[in-house]
DNA sequence: GCCGGTCAATACACATGTGTATGGTGCGAC
DNA sequence: GTCGCACCATACACATGTGTATTGACCGGC
């Protein structure tokens, strides 16, 4: 075998990128340096910046369409909502925050972006639903729930970044009522 | 008078753009354009462009720290926490989405907005123990609370991004109680 | 009236990023 | 073995952005 890389190698690479040094460091340049190859592979695989980084969007919006599936059938009805809630306020931040700001300078991703998010909210609504609250009441809750997800991932002062198991029974409970 | 610019001149026309197309556009060749102005004018009113982003980072502060307080002496003390959600929640996005973005791609502004997180949670805090809810349990809902009100003006698609008023009446009313 | 300080235009040197063209290397098929 | 293809390096042209240096216009104080 050789130490070639393959455009998957670009795109994930792409990921860790975004992750760690925002949009902004979307580079040719320099993200070929760090794969220790030259520019010149990069436009082998891909057309230019703009296929590269549309690719990279569409790989990580199937990513986490994927991990919602998951996370819905991981568990028994009854304790779906609390269990996913859990998940999302107790866990790491992903890939939201560089994606986000992404989106607020680029209007094709901010489309992208706002598809995924009517399916995190439908979701979470149908869960509500299957706890007992009235459909439109459900709607509007889940609503405001997957706000308090994504303000999570975004506060900048680690000391509010995380709440912890019992205190998500607190709040998962009245959203429940 | 005179057609010729001061210093805060920049400074407000940094706020549109950062406001308007995001952090990456507070370039001093576009925005000297914008101003009908030569790039000369920046570099005598600032030192080079991390200066600038320096100050208009402060400002921001200054401003939104001096928002909170009106917002805190706009109302009698028993509907304050409810006024303050109506009007976090069901208002205009302001720079919060254009600030986050920066942040999350500069360290500097990642330590100035998380000191601004800080103050604004202990601040709503402060209104849900004067709405009767025990301290402890007030301080990790107020972080929950300042959460979704993150999550709120972050959201991309347009259809989740308000919440009528009574919608608001339902939510504060279950962290009341 | 002229003079100094304030503000701005212009021109330059430089750095970084994109995209193209062309040539080079290694490996598998045959 | 050599041929072709997949992958990469190198060199170039170009665009955009930063920062400096020099010069110039305007306005108030004296």
């Amino acid at each position: 075998m050789s130490d070639r890389l393959t455009k998957s190698d670009w795109i994930k690479h792409g990921m860790l990128t975004l992750a760690k040094d925002g949009p902004n460091a979307l580079k040719v340049g320099p993200m070929a340096v760090a794969l220790k190859v030259s520019r010149g592979s990069f436009y082998w695989h891909f057309a230019d910046i703009a296929d590269f980084r549309a690719q990279l969007l569409q790989s990580w919006q199937e990513r986490t369409t994927d991990q919602v599936i998951e996370d819905l059938d991981d568990h028994a009805a009854p304790d779906r909502l609390k269990q996913l809630l859990k998940r999302a306020f107790i866990g790491k931040r992903g890939l939201d925050p560089a994606i986000r700001a992404w989106a607020s300078e680029d209007a094709d991703v901010a489309k992208v972006v706002a598809g995924v998010d009517s399916k995190r909210i439908a979701h979470i609504a149908k869960l509500l639903v299957a706890a007992g609250v009235e459909k439109p009441r459900a709607q509007q809750r889940a609503t405001f729930l997957y706000w308090a997800y994504l303000g999570q991932a975004l506060v900048m002062d680690p000391r509010h970044a995380s709440l912890t198991s019992s205190v998500m029974d607190d709040i998962s409970g009245l959203f429940e009522a």
